[in-house]
DNA sequence: GATATGACTGGTATTACTATACCGGCAAGT
DNA sequence: ACTTGCCGGTATAGTAATACCAGTCATATC
């Protein structure tokens, strides 16, 4: 095989983590935290929706350094051991 | 356009992220820490060499847990700002 | 010294996916 | 009605992830 095709678990853990950004993002504007954080809108508005389930690793950096999310949460989601914030600070 | 290639600052980016990868894997083979991360040997050849400058999320994230590296070192590195293993715990 | 073993490397090929863009539509607010 | 913000669908260039190969460079082993 040459490349699998993401498994559920995968999807799953995109779904998680766009919910989780667009928790964060609370009321801001779409377009100025995606070009704060070098994105098109386009593009953060499908990581959100988990329509993008497994975006790049800058991506997601870059995302959570305009949003002030630790980078620790992100990847607590993604693994789906959700940990409340205050457990990662 | 519809994709923008890779910038340079991204692949310098990458090169650092793969460098730390392997420093951190010291003598274990690469088969094994592959295995371990759920990825492919030559996918993760790629990382560590830098000709896959900007992988996966998740793919970073399971690499950082089988080497027991801290989420927040391998961001800090793929921004540049390689502060030191003890500034970040 | 030839030969094998083991781990890495660059090259090439292939498929699935990311990142981007544009569209029409839908709901809430002004 | 008009704006604002989100949504799903569609299209496309570039890349990730996988796989196979031949070549290198040690370190053994004969």
């Amino acid at each position: 095989m040459v490349r699998h095709p993401l498994t559920p678990e995968q999807i799953e853990a995109g779904r998680r983590l766009g919910a989780l950004l667009r928790h964060a993002r609370a009321g801001r504007d779409l377009a100025d935290v995606a070009q704060a954080a070098g994105i098109s809108p386009e593009t953060l508005r499908k990581i959100e929706t988990g329509r993008l389930p497994s975006p790049g690793f800058g991506t997601i950096i870059c995302l959570g350094e305009a949003l002030n999310l630790p980078v620790q949460e992100l990847a607590a989601t993604w693994r789906g051991s959700d940990l409340p914030l205050e457990a990662v600070r």
